[in-house]
RNA sequence: GCUGGAGUGGUGGAAUGGCAUACACGCCAGUCUCAAAAACUGGUGAGGGCAACCUCGUGAGGGUUCAACUCCCUCCUCCAGCACCA
């Protein structure tokens, strides 16, 4: 019978969905495995990226079912956001109706490719019972202060016509639609995760089993640096010095005494107050006016020329009492540090090129060890390295390594400055001024300020039937009905909250609502979180390496201050509120080398893959084409080996029957080693997919086996148990890859029972050890033969033997035998001299 | 610039101190066929040799070691993230 995956698929995911076999249930007798993948926003359509990750998901979680894990394997949708707001706009659709319509299509779709999701655990981020829970969290922030108004330069897309968080902007651009990002002063909510920059930073040393390069990534973008905040005192319009301190932040403390100017950041408020009345006001104003109608690309780009203008006033270097300028400039952040910075032209390249621009005064303090330089006028660039202070009063002569130490304590004890640590991690903002989002449950009332929704009123239902035009801000802020409610306080006229909620929030918690997907008594049922969490393994793309894994760190933070989980009693180390054991980050799917897009025209639509060969042979060749961390590149002829390789399981099950009632001759060398072949694959597969994800090779390995079944078979020994054995390995190792046909085979093989019911296989020792082994006969590191010895040959008669190899003999000849370098089990070398 | 990762046959890739190129794609030859496809069998790093074998070979150069794709140093190239963070 040929092999007809379409049939054979249809029939197995029939059979799975009738018997519940993938459904998860809360029991204390198994080990428990939560297996996640980052739900897709539902697009309407899978695509190559989302087979992979799931593929890839998939086989561990079987995996897993088999090695007898209680596993959780859950799907849902990340179902608020642009894209359906967008299809609204153009098509004058309803969102809601758009965006279940996907959903249905990409259920379907994953049912077709056989992944083993627990579907009664289905979550939709956009379905009132799922977003009533964003609401609850957001309130109860917005109690501890954590969620917060402010008035702020944000970014702004001109094209969305919303604003962005910081983490939002790509290279200056729209994360989403690329386009320019602009400053914008607006009101907008934050959530207070810079509360968390501690925690977050420290536990990450807890994430043991994360990409290393994930954890980098999340170190430097929190950012933390020490040094010390130093007090400038400001003079008056006369020169003279007084009271007022302008704090700069330095974590070049060390270069204080070669500090020869202020910068201030054109945002800073202490601007208006120094130039009022000055010559240099007009020119200073329309220099602040210039550098805030630029967009942070610009400013930001680092091949610009730095730009400035003197403020006309004058501070006091508080080490040496030296009265310095103070200057405006665009390389300045107001978000960093103070907003202002001391300036050291000789050791910051940045304050260099800026002082040669303006003819600022420089000095140098540092003395760099492999230059003669000592006038600051011979320098090319900065010296930003370390070196024996100069120029520094009592620290002359102290190396930067102490220096630095004790310029800070010195400052402490004087009042000049104090030990500060900086964090490059900013505030999140989370309004958007979108309809396809969680109304944020906020009442305005001109009575009692901003006012919380009572929770027995939550949710706060985002209204149907509302015009999307993509224009003029917020779609909700034109609601009427919407907008006018009472105040839950004095229950005067109030008005609501239009900004909705960055879809962000609601992909920061949704690993937690898997645990128990439809309580309605609260954001999740304790016992079940405490049972499933946290998250065994989670699979994504690398590209949520920041953002979402930052913010769903964040908030089961919060939730364990809440009280609501803890998980330190836990095997798996990772503290009490880190989310993620192990993280897995998939490489792209690319085609000839290219990222697969429609503007491309290079896309591999899933289905035509499936139709022509069936869901296992592509599940089969995503895994095999590369491993799961690297990309991998679609190649369309390479698809055609999984293909072949199936069929030739598939015949070997079909054409031979493995009745295994005939006892094999155990000293029949071929046999023997079959068997040998066999256990030493289920330890290779079983240590691939528990150890370090080398799903490729795994099947690589297989498939060895699988020759090797032929080659005894082409020798006529089809019918006794080593074969059989051999035959219902193969099968049973294959089944998280390929589960329809593993069903299948297994069936034809006599079992009645689902193989995923069946157990892992296990290796037995005794089978892998082998009575001989090829020696590898070096000389002089060379190999100059191979003989096969028995395992236990003990030395001397290693070495004789390795000796008497007449091509071994040719090369040492009557050379000298330095020594014999023996490694057990492996090989010999003979030095010779 | 900083941080992280990678560089191996014609191609995807394997080997983490011990036979470099497992497994697969492609290609070549053969079997089957009127023919083709499919399937099966064999071959396939480069160079030399009738052969046994030999030399070279994992981005470049150096080093450590009996032995290096693997460890160390210098450099080159590519990819990714961050980037005026004081």
């Amino acid at each position: 019978m040929k092999y007809s995956p379409q049939k054979i698929e249809k029939k197995w995911q029939a059979y799975w969905q009738k018997n519940r076999i993938n459904q998860a249930v809360l029991s204390k007798d198994k080990p428990k495995y939560y297996l996640l993948e980052m739900f897709p926003y539902p697009s309407g359509k899978l695509h190559m990226g989302h087979v992979r990750n799931y593929t890839i998901g998939d086989v561990l979680a079987r995996f897993k079912k088999m090695q007898g894990y209680n596993v959780l394997h859950p799907m849902g949708y990340d179902a608020f956001g642009q894209p359906a707001e967008n299809a609204a706009i153009k098509n004058k659709a309803d969102p809601a109706k758009w965006t279940k319509q996907c959903i249905d299509w990409m259920r379907e779709e994953m049912q077709e490719m056989g992944f083993s999701y627990d579907w009664d655990r289905e979550v939709a981020t956009y379905l009132p019972e799922y977003y009533r829970w964003n609401q609850w969290i957001f309130l109860k922030m917005f109690e501890r202060g954590l969620a917060y108004k402010k008035e702020s330069l944000v970014n702004w897309c001109p094209s969305c016509q919303t604003t962005l968080a910081n983490e939002e902007v790509i290279d200056g651009g729209c994360w989403r639609c690329h386009s320019k990002v602009e400053q914008k002063d607006l009101e907008q909510w934050y959530l207070k995760i810079t509360d968390y920059s501690e925690r977050l930073l420290e536990d990450l040393k807890l994430l043991k089993y994360w990409p290393s390069r994930v954890v980098t990534m999340q170190e430097n973008w929190i950012g933390k640096s020490f040094g010390v905040e130093i007090y400038f005192r400001l003079c008056d319009k006369g020169g003279r010095p007084t009271d007022r301190i302008i704090p700069v932040f330095t974590t070049r403390q060390d270069t204080i005494f070669g500090a020869t100017y202020i910068v201030l950041a054109p945002e800073h408020p202490l601007i208006k107050e120094i130039i009022s009345g000055s010559p240099q006001e007009n020119k200073v104003l329309e220099f602040i006016e210039k550098v805030s109608k630029e967009t942070k690309t610009i400013r930001t780009s680092a091949d610009v020329k730095k730009e400035g203008v003197f403020s006309g006033a004058y501070a006091i270097n508080p080490v040496n009492n030296e009265k310095i300028p103070i200057w405006v400039a665009d390389y300045v952040l107001m978000e960093y540090g103070t907003g202002a910075i001391m300036a050291v032209p000789t050791h910051d390249q940045r304050d260099f090129l800026f002082s040669k621009e303006h003819n600022l005064p420089m000095r140098i303090v540092i003395k760099d060890p492999r230059s003669s330089i000592i006038d600051a006028r011979e320098m090319n660039e900065a010296y930003e390295g370390d070196g024996i202070q100069v120029n520094s009063a009592q620290f002359d002569g102290v190396h930067t390594s102490q220096s630095k130490e004790k310029i800070a304590n010195w400052m402490e004890k004087e009042k000049i400055g104090k030990k500060t640590v900086n964090w490059r991690l900013r505030d999140w903002l989370i309004s958007r001024q979108r309809y396809w989002g969680t109304p944020i449950p906020i009442i305005y009332c001109d009575q009692c300020g901003i006012v919380g929704v009572p929770e027995e009123d939550l949710p706060v239902i985002l209204p149907q039937k509302v015009a999307i035009t993509g224009k003029g801000g917020s779609p909700l802020s034109k609601v009427d009905k919407f907008i006018n409610c009472k105040c839950p306080k004095c229950k005067g006229k109030a008005r609501r909250e239009t900004d909705t909620m960055a879809t962000f929030f609601d992909s920061s918690w949704y690993f937690l609502r898997f645990c128990s997907p439809k309580y309605a008594k609260g954001v999740f049922d304790k016992e079940e979180v405490d049972y499933w969490m946290p998250v065994d393994q989670y699979i994504g793309g690398i590209e949520h390496a920041i953002l979402h894994l930052l913010y769903s760190r964040f908030f089961t933070k919060f939730f364990n201050d809440l009280g609501l989980l803890d998980f330190s009693k836990k095997e798996s180390n990772t503290g009490k509120d880190e989310p993620f054991i192990r993280l897995l980050t998939q490489g792209m799917v690319l085609k000839e080398g290219e990222v697969m897009s429609k503007s491309k025209g290079n896309v591999v639509d899933p289905d035509t893959i499936i139709d022509k060969y069936g869901t296992d042979t592509m599940r089969l060749y995503i895994i095999f084409a590369a491993p799961p961390e690297d990309q991998m590149d679609w190649n369309e002829r390479a698809i055609e080996g999984s293909w072949r390789f199936l069929n030739r399981v598939w015949n070997l099950v079909d054409n031979y029957e493995f009745k295994g009632n005939v006892p094999s001759a155990q000293e029949d060398k071929e046999l023997k080693e079959l068997r040998q072949k066999t256990h030493s694959t289920i330890k290779n597969v079983t240590d691939d997919l528990a150890k370090d994800f080398h799903l490729n090779t795994a099947i690589s390995s297989i498939m060895e086996l699988v020759n090797a079944i032929y080659a005894v078979l082409s020798k006529n020994q089809s019918n006794n148990q080593i074969v059989k054995e051999a035959v219902e390995t193969v099968v049973l190792l294959l089944a998280p890859f390929v589960p329809h046909l593993s069903e299948e085979m297994w069936q034809k093989i006599g079992r009645k029972e689902s193989i995923f019911k069946a157990s892992w296989p296990k290796f037995d020792a005794n089978a892998i050890k082998q009575d001989a082994i090829t020696f590898i006969i070096q000389v002089n590191g060379k190999v100059r033969a191979t003989m096969e010895l028995p395992v236990d040959i003990d030395e001397e008669k290693l070495k004789a033997s390795a000796l008497a190899d007449s091509n071994v003999a040719k090369w040492v000849q009557d050379k000298m035998i330095k020594k014999i370098i023996i490694v057990p089990k492996k090989l010999v070398n003979i030095v010779v001299g």
